[in-house]
DNA sequence: TTAATTCATATCATTTCGATATGTTTTAAT
DNA sequence: ATTAAAACATATCGAAATGATATGAATTAA
């Protein structure tokens, strides 16, 4: 049941770039160098991240990446969706027809209870909410 | 996000014991058969459940397995626990100090509501809960 | 004695994870 | 023009996890 690297990064790289949301463009070295990520993997993820349209970017010198639309328009769930696929603890919850036993199923009940819960969760945080935690965290030039 | 089959093979197995709570020793032969699941994986599977205390077996020819305790007894989570660990988004919440940022860290708090969601449903579905929902599902012979 | 069963380990193929490596293309600054 | 910085693209790789299978020993009722 864990998410991994690649979507609490890509969470932490969207929240580097909603905290330093000034307009201007931010290369992938300043943030992999706050977040203490390796750059060239952030580079995967943010290019994954930037096909889905959620960020802006610009090549060469002096180039980087801004967020697409304000900080309140991304859910958490946005991001970790794009990075990990559907937030289900069992694949049959999202391939109808993958289980022949579906019909007469009962553990499935209890999936699905657990990803409506994730998803209540994901769903309703997004960036906005993540900068004022930060914000109200005190002075720190990082986070997590 | 996924829960790794040994999770949902574990609960299928606990349910089937439970449907199937006679006082009888149940062989896991029988389980196998009715769950669709191999054989020498169940044992894997059920050889930690009964070290856990969770099952009484009985060995030789006639033996098998009973639930330890009635089925109101155990939770979802109780089992899913024991063969998936701790049921956290992320490892930085159950090992205090894995994290060195975790002071000025912003999303933990995402984590933490997560695996608290997760919790809530988990702890409180029974494999009693499960056997009721299979009763009402009408005259089936297997269930998942 | 035999067959059925739990119990114990070892092994194994495949996939996923978490990266690193090696470029190319583009662009601003010099 | 040249250079350095940066996005963009793709391949590769070691380690771990996953999901089993294989082999056999110990136990027990029939």
């Amino acid at each position: 049941m864990k998410i991994s690297t690649k979507g609490r990064y890509a969470l932490r790289l969207m929240l580097d770039l909603a905290i330093n949301n000034t307009g201007e463009y931010i290369p992938i070295k300043r943030i992999a160098e706050r977040q203490e990520i390796s750059e060239k993997y952030l580079e995967q993820i943010i290019t994954q991240i930037s096909r889905a349209g959620f960020v802006r970017s610009v090549r060469g010198s002096q180039g980087g990446y801004q967020l697409a639309n304000p900080p309140e328009e991304y859910t958490v769930g946005m991001i970790l969706r794009l990075m990990e696929g559907e937030l289900s603890p069992v694949a049959c919850l999202d391939e109808p027809g993958s289980c022949d036993r579906a019909d007469r199923c009962v553990t499935v009940d209890v999936w699905r209870q657990i990803k409506d819960a994730v998803e209540n969760v994901v769903d309703n945080i997004t960036l906005a909410d993540l900068v004022k935690s930060y914000n109200e965290k005190g002075t720190c030039e990082y986070f997590i």
